[in-house]
DNA sequence: ACTCAAATGCGACGCATGTCGCATGTATGC
DNA sequence: GCATACATGCGACATGCGTCGCATTTGAGT
């Protein structure tokens, strides 16, 4: 599981929406946010591949990129840093801070819970040995 | 406001927590954690007085430093920064998600709500300009 | 006054990442 | 068959920051 920088995550975000995006129309949807030149945007991506982050699909041809990781997954090891690093925290951090989020669903916020127990519990254990 | 880095945010925290310190005492404090050299301790220490998040004062010719931004100050910027840029949240985040952590006591809990309505209103004001 | 250890100042390397541009391919319309 | 437009590959520069070493200064002890 990798924690994608900031930049990365508001690509991702695009891709976890639309599924599969070409350089171009991620760029066009972002450009937005990033306020960058098509081949900042392009070499992110291309940066975010070799780190595993996204996934390269050649569509009859043309290059096409799929996210990864899921949001969920993603949002957990982003919380959970956060909550480590920050908040110096054990536990993992409660569900009602995702309450007013509009990235997640209910359901999501569950499946979200289960994983950051998850995460703080492995560390832990690695943090013991 | 300055955000600072994970490492920088594990200096700043002994320097909450003993008012003043010198480079030694403060490196001799935190090097568990970050497992670093003298050296690594002092330019981390130096870098972060132009940047601001330290002061440097000296005590009958040693160099002390002391923290620059408050504690609760620090983490409320941090706070903001993970609810607008990971959770995408225009509101703070509920006081709920810092009641686990033991870096803040319930009246600082109070003090960071304030702060945290503060940025999220200024962030709002700047977004709508 | 001399020595020795600790404190300081400062330069540096490497990696990640934001930011671009250019050269080469390739498909499409004329 | 050729020009034009976009897609792709790849190289590059700057900045931030983790990391370290070395040379110089300075204070304390003898």
């Amino acid at each position: 599981m990798i924690k994608p920088s900031d930049y990365e995550l508001k690509l991702l975000r695009h891709l976890w929406r639309a599924g599969r995006l070409s350089a171009r129309e991620l760029h066009d949807a972002s450009v937005e946010e990033t306020n960058w030149s098509y081949s900042a945007t392009r070499k992110t991506l291309e940066r975010m591949i070799e780190k595993g982050l996204v996934t390269l699909e050649a569509v009859h041809g043309l290059n096409t990129y799929v996210a990864a990781q899921s949001k969920v997954e993603t949002l957990a090891v982003l919380a959970s840093a956060f909550a480590r690093d920050v908040l110096d925290l054990d536990a993992p951090l409660p569900a009602a801070a995702f309450a007013g989020s509009k990235l997640v669903s209910p359901g999501e916020i569950a499946e979200l819970e289960t994983l950051l127990q998850d995460l703080s519990a492995k560390a832990k254990g690695e943090g013991k040995s």
